[in-house]
DNA sequence: CCCTGATTCGC
DNA sequence: GCGAATCAGG
């Protein structure tokens, strides 16, 4: 890949917006961030011309991915203000909040009920599962992610990034509410334990007959 | 560990 | 000019 016009002005746009070197390789595809760290200081562009400073995201471009055969690069959000703009965020939006219904047979101890029980915000890039039927969940499952949720890592919203389970946990209305945080099951938003409770096949839906 | 940008330096 | 390797830091 080379530096044409139009990939220039691309990382021009986005350094100006305050987008982290990884998050424009990853956009232009084919480069490595640091390819772009090199050209932005080539371009002499080094300093943000005292803009705001966007908290840096998550990208993943460390060490070595040169002749990156490229893939065609999703294109999630569009640049959203430089100002607190984070990656994750957007595309971890916090489910709705429901109260531990029929799904929670547990005491109201830190019972999250499925993020996509509703029509959640859907990152634009990578679609969330189609049709979360959410409440019934195995007592094994159930078991399992509770397990889960006491090693959680409890992170914070903007401690969230492209790896870390973005499982909502507690009650977004007080202290008491976190992420679990543990890595995601490849190409998933939550844990393996998560995606188990979050992506139910669409069977046990023995609903109850009526 | 994950990530960030900055620099160096062989190509 | 380019960018991997490396450095320094959060």
């Amino acid at each position: 890949m080379s530096w044409t016009d139009e990939r220039v002005e691309t990382l021009k746009r986005m350094w100006a917006e305050g987008q982290s070197a990884s998050q424009i390789a990853k956009e232009l595809g084919g480069v490595t961030r640091n390819a772009v760290i090199g050209k932005v200081h080539r371009l002499g562009l080094s300093n943000r011309a005292g803009a705001a400073p966007a908290r840096p995201a998550p990208a993943a471009a460390s060490g070595a991915a040169p002749a990156a055969k490229e893939k065609p690069a999703p294109k999630p959000e569009a640049s959203p203000a430089a100002a607190t703009a984070q990656a994750p965020a957007a595309q971890a939006p916090v489910p709705p909040e429901s109260r531990p219904a029929a799904a929670a047979p547990e005491p109201q101890d830190a019972a999250p009920t499925p993020p996509a029980s509703r029509k959640a915000i859907v990152p634009a890039g990578q679609p969330l599962p189609p049709q979360p039927s959410a409440n019934e969940i195995s007592p094994e499952t159930l078991a399992s992610v509770r397990e889960v949720e006491k090693t959680a890592k409890r992170l914070t919203l903007m401690e969230l990034t492209e790896r870390t389970c973005k499982w909502p946990i507690g009650d977004p209305a007080t202290d008491d509410f976190w992420f679990c945080g543990l890595p995601v099951q490849q190409g998933k938003p939550y844990c393996e334990a998560h995606v188990g409770v979050a992506f139910q096949p669409m069977s046990a839906r023995r609903d109850r007959k009526r």
